[in-house]
DNA sequence: AAATTCTTCCAAAGCGCTTTGAATAAATCC
DNA sequence: GGATTTATTCAAAGCGCTTTGGAAGAATTT
């Protein structure tokens, strides 16, 4: 059923019918009711395609998957993220198109989606320090909101980011007061800006406890079980081994953990253990009390706000050409994982 | 640049800058260089919906993401598997529309997709035993595929499905030869299809080894970290307790494994544990040598096969009405989580 | 050389919708 | 009561593309 099928059913002109089902006033309330009705038992509803090529809008959003090759994985936390920005948009009346780029093949494809007419505007994930893909998209003029920020990247842009370094102040602030001075780092990528901001934290805290940081208590990878594991197991080797570890993600926080009980040692008690929880649906940090202490962030919210936020930029975009900015401060929830320093 | 600006300023008809583009044959392949210069030079690229409207092919496909609220979680096997789809559907032409759908709004939220002609398929994932998406997506004519099936659904159907029933069976043999008496199973949701089948793959193994079954070593729950220990946990505190577990996901496992810890055991010696493994890019399960004795089978290639299978269906349409099956077989790796039964 | 077939190109219709500009009917005003 | 608004409705143009049905010119045949 389309519109002139419908309008033909009802003996009105397709220009009534869109405009009935569209609310505009110019229509009669009695016409509309009629419309409407008909509307729902013929299940119609108006193709997007032709809607979409008519006001010239794709009311659609493009995300990004990156890479097209197995090596490259998905980010744990991609579909909560994903979640809270596709309710979003379901709710404003837009869809989520999601689309995959092979690293290196950026231009060409953020330049095809906006050639191609798919995209309103787009959501960009994981900025590393100086992203790239912040000058490439202003240039395109594609709207885009970023999830993160890019410390280097100095042209305005919008973004929505957790204040990580505070994050990490915090963190590691509640280490030190609960007596550790030999505390490790476990983060993420180095070039990830997260990461770089995550260690700024953990140094001005140290700096302010006037304790001097050491470089074989600072770990940068991918944030897997596995490589938590290697770091934490490698440094419950040293000599002088750290009695706290702050670690970057829940998923390296398990492998610590696992290191940590096959050293022989309790976690809490022998090693305190503090992490940054993006909450994530199925990777819930315990139920009632949180398994590892953390500085605790939603994903799934911060989805929804970029969401929001991209949303705003295409339908008011700002004359003024101001960007449009959010700054979450995260939860520090006590968990089992944490515990004065031992006095050896 | 579309493509009346661009044909003017070659002095083509866009008729046959289309035809040079689309690669049809009625174009001298002089005539064909020239346009394909002058469209990659302009970064042209056919606007998608206006090509849809006029193909009346969306070049879209849909994929589900439950709930729309938190509490339904995100399957962590989503972007794995999203993202082998995605590349599937890259190489192909086709792009992604990821939907929230919230459940109890399916009939709705199906019709108005095929409505509005977004998509040209479905993807169904998480199939429950007598799935009733299948139905109506069979009825409102929608070409779809099913990743999983559906035991008590008899309508015909596609769909790409490991063989669970088998991979439990097998899993549940190398711990009987292994010396084990009693298994534990801890398995997902009780209605959902793939839980069901790996209980039977389990109860046959036990039937044919002339062991009884017991309900007490049966778990049932959402695959979580936590529902995981919990269960673990109850089970070691049973006057006799299990000496092996068979469990459904790698996160389930990790809780498994910190209950195994905490009742100060040791896994691999003191309690066996088996896994089924979806080898999700971000949640290895270990590196070179598996922590957890596992059947492997990795959900990204169920990703690319049903993207295969959907756009097969989508592009020749079968007219006897027959049905694409695909059924996985999964690897058996031999990790450190599984060892003898203990004599005691 | 005329008739036929290819080859190569194009004009125009149409996909299903929105929206402009105009027309008609009803209501209000002086 | 005729002129002016106001409330409804519609015809038609256009969004950017594909594709049908010709047409014109080149190549081939008789």
């Amino acid at each position: 059923m389309n519109l002139k099928e419908l309008s033909n059913h009802l003996g009105i002109s397709p220009t009534t019918v869109s405009r009935a089902l569209g609310g505009y006033p110019e229509v009669s309330e009695k016409t509309r009711l009629k419309v409407q009705v008909a509307a729902k038992k013929f299940h119609y509803s108006a193709n997007t395609r032709a809607k979409s090529l008519a006001t010239g809008r794709a009311m659609m959003i493009g995300h990004i998957l990156p890479g097209a090759t197995k090596d490259e994985m998905v980010n744990p936390i991609f579909g909560d993220f994903l979640s809270g920005a596709s309710g979003t948009y379901t709710k404003h009346g837009y869809d989520l198109l999601l689309s995959q780029v092979a690293s290196g093949d950026e231009e060409r494809a953020y330049n095809n989606l906006k050639a191609k007419g798919a995209i309103d505007g787009l959501i960009v994930q994981g900025p590393s320090i100086d992203e790239p893909r912040i000058k490439l998209l202003n240039r395109l003029g594609i709207p885009f909101v970023l999830h993160g920020r890019a410390s280097e990247v100095t042209e305005p842009y919008n973004w929505v980011d957790v204040n990580n370094t505070h994050c990490f102040l915090r963190a590691t602030q509640f280490l030190l007061n609960l007596g550790h001075k030999r505390i490790a780092l476990i983060n993420g990528l180095e070039h990830m800006d997260f990461a770089k901001r995550r260690r700024e934290g953990y140094l001005d805290a140290l700096c302010q406890a006037e304790i001097s940081s050491q470089a074989l208590y600072m770990h940068c990878s991918q944030m897997t079980e596995d490589q938590g594991y290697q770091a934490a197991y490698s440094m419950l080797e040293l000599p002088v081994p750290p009695t706290a570890f702050l670690v970057s993600s829940l998923i390296s926080a398990i492998g610590v953990r696992r290191a940590i009980s096959d050293k022989g040692l309790k976690m809490g008690q022998d090693i305190s253990v503090i992490i940054h929880d993006d909450d994530i649906s199925y990777l819930r940090n315990g139920r009632d009390i949180p398994i590892f202490t953390a500085t605790r962030s939603s994903v799934f919210e911060a989805g929804q706000l970029c969401a929001e936020m991209l949303i705003d930029v295409i339908e008011n975009p700002n004359p003024n050409g101001n960007t449009r900015h959010i700054l979450l401060e995260s939860q520090l929830l006590v968990g089992q994982s944490t515990g004065p320093a031992p006095l050896a």
